[in-house]
DNA sequence: GGTACTCTTAACCATATGGTTTAGTTTTCC
DNA sequence: GGAAAACTAAACCATATGGTTAAGAGTACC
């Protein structure tokens, strides 16, 4: 089950990496936006903002589908849950902060 | 508390997203090891697992301390702990799947 | 002191990332 | 049908990443 999802943690920890991405994911918690309001706040062009939720896409952090001429992004919270049941394994892990300490 | 983390957001999020990396991470939970037993059973050379070793340490998952000749890494958990302390706030999340599901 | 061991640094290469501007595509509206 | 809106695609550029080999530095051992 960890090793099915082993390409995609390398995407979605990749996806969570930039700043501009957390902010976009950040965002989309408080529910389904356009590129361009996902854009808008964002100190860079549509495009580059276009290609930073491809990549959130790829990493199948957030979906993507036609609304009229709009295009209207939703959060997925699978592979984030995915990532995140990764780090548990590690939360409750230095119980043994060091064998040797000196 | 979130904003002070940002840049080691980042590093950590960025040093995850390497299996290799992932990789180590997971031998180190078993204790300490030295450089080259940490890079003995990577399929590359000592130097690029040190590299890697160097990237997970510069987003303070681990740290390097000589011991004799040899260099022993041991893995710091607080890192971990923060990004896994972002992805908790997602863990939660799709209570509202979609606003409006078709 | 010399040799071997362990690891880092330096130089290099190929590919990926993150941004840009320009051009195209799709949909809406008059 | 034509113009504007909302994006996406393409081409480009600078820098980062992930690997290599070759060389150097620090420590141990005889």
């Amino acid at each position: 089950m960890v090793k099915s999802t082993a390409g995609t943690l390398d995407r979605t920890f990749a996806a969570l990496a930039d700043p501009t991405r957390r902010t976009i994911v950040r965002a989309l918690t408080a529910g389904p936006r356009t590129v361009g309001e996902l854009a808008a706040p964002l100190p860079m062009s549509l495009v580059a903002a276009s290609k930073h939720i491809t990549v959130l896409e790829r990493a199948g952090l957030v979906s993507r589908t036609r609304a009229g001429r709009t295009q209207v992004c939703r959060l997925d919270g699978a592979a984030l849950r995915d990532a995140s049941a990764w780090l548990d394994e590690y939360r409750q892990w230095p119980c043994r902060p060091s064998p040797r300490p000196a």
